[in-house]
Parts: structure tokens; C-alpha cells; sequence
DNA sequence: TTTCATAAATGAGTATGCTCATCTTTTTAA
DNA sequence: TTAAAAAGATGAGCATACTCATTTATGAAA
């Protein structure tokens, strides 16, 4: 039908979006879709050990060497769900304009608090592999990247919040170590959080309030500088 | 054709060896003893995943499969060195009179001390495995009993020590949450003390000291009643 | 269209932690 | 001393996370 005698080459039919979006990048987006709510489910279900990557993928309607093609290992691929929430979390926060002129401890009840709304659902089988996201690595653990970078992600956005505040003479300069502070607090919170049989874990976050008064008082008061 | 092998019992004439009551342990004992040398310096060498039961089964001279009759999982077997040292810290800490006495804050700064002077040879390979064993096991997550024993009673023994302090006033009553927020703290500061470049990491221990003095200082003011 | 390069999917293969039926050694009972 | 029982050691075998050489699908060029 269409018959093009382009002998020569350099006309560029193909104009209707200037990056196709592809039938490829389509599928591939469904596709990893598909698999996290698979994943989701069954994490939930059966918790990450009882979970296996060829249930993961059968149910996916993929292969199971695919799923590896979307996630390096199983661990990533429960850790996506919190990289995910951490871009939406800093997206949201930088949208919220009247955050950003409350107090310090205020900003971080909110961000924090976000992030346990954020993983209600998670929390079965959030345990089994979110704290090691946000721990130490030994210098011979082999562990991705993928986690190193979600980690360094969070802790750099942390440390922007306290940044502006420090540059409104809020509280001292704590460098680094104020996100790594806040970084640990927030495992603890977390933790908390878990074992909290209280109604809509008020206690915690009674808690998690709390401390940060009682720590940012404190900053303010002493310093970091010991 | 399976036949029955041998029937019951070679003659196996009693080789004299005084049978004294105690062979088997005494074997037991030093196969165990040599599972964990040679664990501890191939994890040294080459971390935890780094090392296969393979290699250390074969390295101590046994059978792969002999390696789980002692340790139900490479895990286990890696949070042995902390079980060992739980109990030698509690039976340490009895032995200290002196300490008994002390302030709160001291007394924790000494267990804790010692606890990290204990870990130092186990830098490099503490950080896959010492977390998940204070940490809060998910719901479907079936890790071994043996790491919340562990956990349980270093827990506990935290617990008397707070409680004592209790006792004495010096403290209000904290319940179950002091342990647990000592716990924690006790991560945040081997977390520290894992990335703490410092000489002899002095820094880490000075802010253990600030911190459990500033923590002591609060409880005693403010309570844990909120 | 046909051709071809490249991205993506595939599943047999690999390594390893761990199990278990069986064999061996030690202890106990007579 | 001997037989039976109990405890321990063994290694083939299993399940599963992950790899990789090969096949298939896609999109651009001609």
C-alpha cells in the first residue's frame, strides 16, 4: 500500500511525538506494574521469605528470569516500594508551602508521619527488609546499589530540611550528622510503630511528637557541639 | 535392591577405651569450637556472604550437613559470637561491685563500652547480621528462634538494670519501653560506631556518655508519661 | 514491505543454604 | 562382652535466588 521510494535517506516519517512513547516502553511500564502489585499481595500474604521469585513471576505472566531484568534481586524489589514513596515524599513536601514555614519539629512530624501512613500496607513484611535499607553496610557485603542509593536519597533530602533550618538560625549547624540522627530516630520510630497495638497507633505518634520537641529544644539549647 | 546392610550391629568389640562419660561432649565441644574459629576468620576475610557453609564445614573438618547440627542457620551461626558475649557481659556486670553503685547513666556507658570493645573484631562483618537480631521480626518472618532469644535476653538483662535504678528512685518507672529504648539507642550507637573514623573512636564513645546523660537527665525531669 | 540492529523475554543452568534418610560411634543395659 | 539404643556424622538431594546464552519482539532504515 504505502509504497515510499525514499531513495535517499533522510526524511523522518515517523513525526507524530518527537520520544514515540513506544509500544516497547508501554509493556515494559505494565509489566513492572503487574509485577509490584503481584508482589505486594503475596509479600503481604506470605511475607517476603514465603514468598518465592517463581510464584512472583508466574503470577506476573513473565518468566522468571524476566522479573530480574526489573529488579536486580528480591530484596530491591521489596525496597522499590519505599523508593517510590520517597520520591513521592519529597514531591509532596516541596508542594506543601505552608510546611515549609512551620517549625523545624513540625516539618518533621509531617514528613515522618507521612512515611508510616505511606506504609500501613507494608507493614507485614516492611520488617523483614526495610531497616537494612537504612543501616550501615559492612565494608564486605556485597549489598546493590539500588538500596545504598534509595538510602543516600533519603538521607540528602533530610538534610536539606535541616539545612534550612539551620540557615534560619532555627537550630546550630549539625552537618551531617543531623540526618544521620534523624535517620536512626526514624528506625526507632518505625519500630515503635510496628509493635504499637494502639488504636490508629496514636501512641506512637503521642511519641514521635514528643521527641521531636524534646530534641530540637534541646539542639537549640546545647548544640552538637561536644 | 536395597538389602538391610548389615544387620544391627558389626561386631564392633569394645574398643577399651574407658568410655568415660564425656568423650562425646569433649568431641562436641571442640567441633564447635572449630566451627567458630574458622567462621569468624573466613567472615573477617571474606564477610558473610563472601563465606559458603561449604568452605567452613570443610575447613573444620566435617561433613557439610554436620555444620546444621550445630547451627541451624549460617545465621545463627554468625549471631553466636553476640549470644556468647550477652552472657559473659551479664555474668561480667554481677562480678562489678563497684558498678553496682554507680549512677544509671555510668552503669550503661560501662555495658555498653564493653560491649563495643567486644565487637571490634567483628567490624567488618557485624553490620549483616547484628541489626535484624534487636530488631523486631515482622509477623510472617520466620527467623530462627535463636536470635529472639538472644534478643530477649540481652533485653531483659536491660531491664533488671533499669529496674534496679527503679527501685532506687533514681529513675520513674519505665516499663518495658526502657529496655526497648536503650535497645535501640544501643544500635544508633554501634551504627555510629561502625562508620566512626575517629582514633580508637573516641568520638562514638563520647557521644554514648552525652547522650546517656542527657537521656537520664530527661527521664529524671520529665518521665515517660505522656 | 523487508532487513537488520537492538531491546527484551526466556528458561535451562548454577551456586548455595539447608534437609533428611542412612550410616557410624558412643553409651547404656544385660 | 555383647546387643540394643541413643546420639552424631554424613553427603546426596532439594528448593530457590539469581545468571546467561539463546530466542523473540520491536522499531528504524531502506
Amino acid at each position: 500500500m504505502k509504497e515510499k521510494p525514499r531513495s535517499r535517506k533522510e526524511p523522518k516519517p515517523r513525526t507524530n511525538k518527537a520520544p514515540k512513547p513506544g509500544k516497547r516502553d508501554e509493556n515494559k511500564e505494565r509489566t513492572k506494574e503487574r509485577i509490584l502489585d503481584v508482589a505486594m499481595k503475596l509479600f503481604q500474604k506470605h511475607g517476603l521469605d514465603g514468598t518465592t521469585t517463581k510464584q512472583i513471576s508466574r503470577q506476573a505472566g513473565i518468566a522468571e528470569g524476566t522479573l530480574f531484568n526489573y529488579f536486580k534481586t528480591k530484596e530491591d524489589l521489596a525496597l522499590f516500594f519505599f523508593q517510590k514513596e520517597t520520591d513521592s515524599l519529597i514531591e509532596w513536601f516541596r508542594g506543601e508551602k505552608d510546611l515549609q514555614r512551620a517549625p523545624l519539629a513540625e516539618k518533621l512530624f509531617a514528613i515522618i508521619h507521612r512515611q508510616l501512613e505511606y506504609l500501613e500496607p507494608c507493614e507485614d513484611f516492611i520488617g523483614a527488609v526495610f531497616f537494612r535499607s537504612l543501616q550501615p553496610r559492612s565494608k564486605l557485603s556485597p549489598l546493590s546499589l539500588e538500596s545504598q542509593e534509595f538510602r543516600i536519597k533519603y538521607l540528602k533530602f533530610i538534610k536539606e530540611v535541616l539545612s534550612e533550618a539551620e540557615e534560619e538560625k532555627e537550630i546550630p549547624p549539625l552537618g551531617d550528622l543531623g540526618a544521620y540522627a534523624v535517620g536512626l530516630f526514624y528506625i526507632g520510630i518505625v519500630t515503635h510503630w510496628l509493635h504499637d497495638p494502639s488504636n490508629g497507633k496514636q501512641k506512637t505518634l503521642a511519641i514521635l511528637d514528643r521527641c521531636l520537641q524534646m530534641g530540637t529544644r534541646f539542639v537549640k539549647k546545647e548544640g552538637w557541639e561536644w
